[in-house]
DNA sequence: GAGAGCATGTAAGAGGTTACATGATTCC
DNA sequence: GGAATCATGTAACCTCTTACATGCTCTC
C-alpha cells in the first residue's frame, strides 16, 4: 500500500496532477527509495478518488490537455496519519545477480567476473544519481526537522550502495586470483 | 525470470517436486535473494512445462498423495546456461519504512523512534534467520568453488543487513537527543 | 485429539511494467 | 524537420501474495 500512501502524502504538501506525481515527486524524491510507473499512479488515483480519500477538479486549458487537479479529502488525511503510525515490514530484496552467482558455478571464472564487472559499472551510474536527488519536491526552505530527516534517509541509500560496490570489487579481484 | 530460471537451476541439480523445490530450496537457500511463494513456484512449474524447459513425472505412492517429479529437459538446460550469461538488472529496492519516515515529519519524535525501533527489532530477527541459512540444499561434500561463491554471497546479505542496522541504532540516538 | 508433515492445487486480487495512442507547443 | 515537454490515459501482461481446499499419516 506504500504507493498510495505515498501519493496522498504528496498531495498532503501540495495539489497536483498525475503527471506532476511522476516527474516531480517520485522520478525526483522517490526514485530509490519507491520506484513508480506512471501507469501505477493514474490507476492508484483512480482507486483514491473511488476511497474519497482525494478529489479531482479539472482545470481547463487551452494550448495544452486539462488537467486533473488531485486534492486531499480529510478522510484522505485521517487515513495517510493512521498509515504513518503503523509498524512497516521490512523490505522485500530479491537480487537477480545472486541468484545468478548461485547457480552460475558452471560458468568460467572470466564469465562470472564479467558479469560482475557489468552489475559494478551500473552500481557506479546509480551512485551518481543518488548523488544528485533531490528529496524536497517543493522549493520551500525546509524546517531542520525536514532537512535531518532528509539527509539520514539520503545517507541510508548512499551506504546500501556502496555496500555492493565494495563487495563487488573484493569479489572481482578474488576471483580473478584463482 | 529469476524465479523460473532458479526453478531450472534447482532442478538442474536434482529432480524434485513442487514441494522439495519450496521446502528444500527456496525456503532453505534462496529465502533472502528470491523468496518464492507455493502457489507462485507452481503456476511456474506450468509455465515451464509448457515451454518444454521441464518434464514431469508422477510417481504414485499409496500413503501418500502422489508426487509430480520434475526434471530439466535439455532444452531447459540450455535455457539455463543461456540466461546464467545475461547479465542482470539491478535489484530494485522499495523501502516502506523509509517512504513513511520521509512524510512521518509531521509525528513527533517518540512516534518516530517507535517505528524505528519496531524495524531495529525485525533486523535483529532477521539477522538470526540469515545466520542459519545453508546456502546448498543437498547434502552433498562441495567443490571449493561453489563454497566459495556460497561464503560470498552469505556474506553480501550480512553486510547488507548490518548497515540497516548501524543506521537504524544510530538514527534513533540522534532523534532521541533532539 | 490436535497439530505437523507430505503433496497437491485453485481462485481472486494486489502490485507493477510495457507498449501504445493522442495532440498541441516549444526548442534545437 | 525532429525531439522534448505537457498531460492524459488504456490494454495487456507479468509477478507475486493470500486464502482456501483436500486427505492421509505420524507424533506428542
Amino acid at each position: 500500500m506504500s504507493l498510495a500512501h505515498a501519493i496522498l502524502g504528496f498531495l498532503q504538501k501540495q495539489n497536483m496532477t498525475g503527471y506532476d506525481l511522476k516527474t516531480s515527486c517520485f522520478d525526483k524524491c522517490l526514485a530509490h527509495l519507491w520506484p513508480a510507473d506512471q501507469a501505477h499512479i493514474y490507476k492508484t488515483l483512480e482507486k483514491l478518488l473511488e476511497q474519497d480519500w482525494i478529489t479531482c477538479n479539472v482545470e481547463i486549458q487551452q494550448d495544452r490537455p486539462n488537467r486533473k487537479v488531485y486534492s486531499l479529502t480529510a478522510a484522505g488525511n485521517a487515513e495517510l496519519l493512521r498509515w504513518l503510525q503503523c509498524s512497516q515490514s521490512l523490505p522485500t530484496i530479491r537480487e537477480p545477480l545472486l541468484v545468478q552467482l548461485f547457480f552460475a558455478t558452471q560458468l568460467p571464472n572470466e564469465a562470472i567476473v564479467n558479469l560482475l564487472e557489468k552489475q559494478l559499472a551500473a552500481h557506479y551510474e546509480k551512485v551518481n544519481d543518488c548523488q544528485t536527488i533531490k528529496l524536497s519536491p517543493f522549493n520551500e526552505t525546509l524546517a531542520d526537522r525536514e532537512q535531518l530527516v532528509y539527509q539520514l534517509i539520503q545517507e541510508l541509500i548512499m551506504r546500501r550502495e556502496q555496500i555492493y560496490i565494495d563487495w563487488l570489487k573484493s569479489t572481482i579481484e578474488l576471483l580473478q586470483l584463482e
